[in-house]
DNA sequence: GCCTGTGAAGCTATTCACAGCT
DNA sequence: AGCTGTGAATAGCTTCACAGGC
């Protein structure tokens, strides 16, 4: 397949999880608009998004709900199943683990680091956690692709290199900083500050 | 002032932010190579979004660190501070509060809302809690215009048209949900677990 | 009539490249 | 030489608009 860019990838997996909705209604099938609405976009979009995964829609009725689901599913989920580490477990990163915990059984947060020794060797919802030191040894033996950094800023990079040095490719930055990381690693940062600071920024000169 | 894209004002705040470091430094002038590097970005990036705010440099010095970070305060920064009100003190809400505390004196989480009524009429932080039946009464009588919501998804919604409709214009929205508001109101989507299931797909394909 | 699929157009954001300053 | 400031070029993304199918 062809490549697929990020905000393509990012608005497939809105798409799934607001379908949920139509399953929940015994829709069997909607339509673009109708998914556009839910994820606040255009028609357009949604049916350039379907179209570049290969989802088929059929004139007049629409999109098959759970084709739809099914499809979306083969592109974005790994066949079986991703294991993912989350570095520090500070209250954001509780939040993380309870905000996923049970939502994508795809993606299993399976491996919680921290340099607390109250934490190390404890379990936070099901997820063991262990002393940074053991991330090469860990990531490496269950083979997670994927760390999620919830670390305070100064040692952010530092995380960074170990995961990557022990295999991970992709990785969700809630650090304040922007990571030097190999070309061949995709990162996601979540910026609170910067964010919150843009939304303070338009709330007074509008967004017109 | 023209226009200014969110990108850029996203990049400025982030621009500010990594100038501390060169004030940790005492380095008194910057070069747009430089900044480029801790920010990710490239030099061109850099004097163009500096130039859109009228920041102005040096040939062959670069930019005086100390004016760059006041002349971004004055396009960021409302000139007598920005309460924020925040909905929602679950892990992530106290995450953020904990993020935020002290760190932009200029933004100030000055009332957080909630349904448990453990957490009412207590502070988080030196943050008072009140009831979210309170958002009305509360927002508006603190001339409140940004908020961030840290609650269900189920409810973001409504807490959403709540806190329009008591004056509220940014929003910060972690909830999984596309919020509908009027088009004067500018909302920034935090949406973790998607931005989790795009750094997932793109460990295992690549970003080239 | 309603909806998909998609080439083409349009728009926005980024990068190039170079004149001009120190 | 080194760096800014910026018009022009490019790249990337979104929307238009309409042919085609149910």
């Amino acid at each position: 397949m062809a490549a697929i860019s990020d905000k393509t990838i990012g608005r497939l997996s809105l798409y799934r999880r607001l379908l949920a909705v139509f399953i929940a209604d015994d829709r069997d099938t909607v339509c673009s608009r109708e998914l556009a609405e839910l994820a606040r976009g255009t028609p357009a979009q949604v049916r350039r998004d379907l179209m570049i995964v290969g989802c088929p829609g059929r004139p007049s009725q629409g999109y098959d709900v759970r084709q739809l689901i099914e499809r979306i599913g083969t592109v974005l989920d790994a066949p079986d199943g991703e294991n993912v580490a989350l570095v520090g477990i500070g209250n954001l990163g509780r939040a993380v683990l309870t905000y996923l915990a049970g939502r994508r059984p795809n993606l299993t947060v399976a491996a919680a680091f921290d340099i607390d020794p109250q934490k190390i060797n404890h379990a936070f919802r099901g997820c063991p956690c262990w002393s940074v030191e053991q991330i090469p040894r860990v990531v490496r033996e269950r083979g997670i692709r994927v760390g999620i950094i919830a670390v305070p800023a100064a040692n952010a990079q530092a995380i960074a290199e170990a995961l990557v040095a022990a295999g991970v490719r992709g990785l969700l930055n809630f650090a304040p900083v922007r990571l030097h990381v190999p070309d061949n690693v995709f990162t996601v940062d979540m910026d609170i500050s910067m964010s919150l600071e843009t939304a303070a920024y338009f709330a007074r000169f509008g967004n017109a």
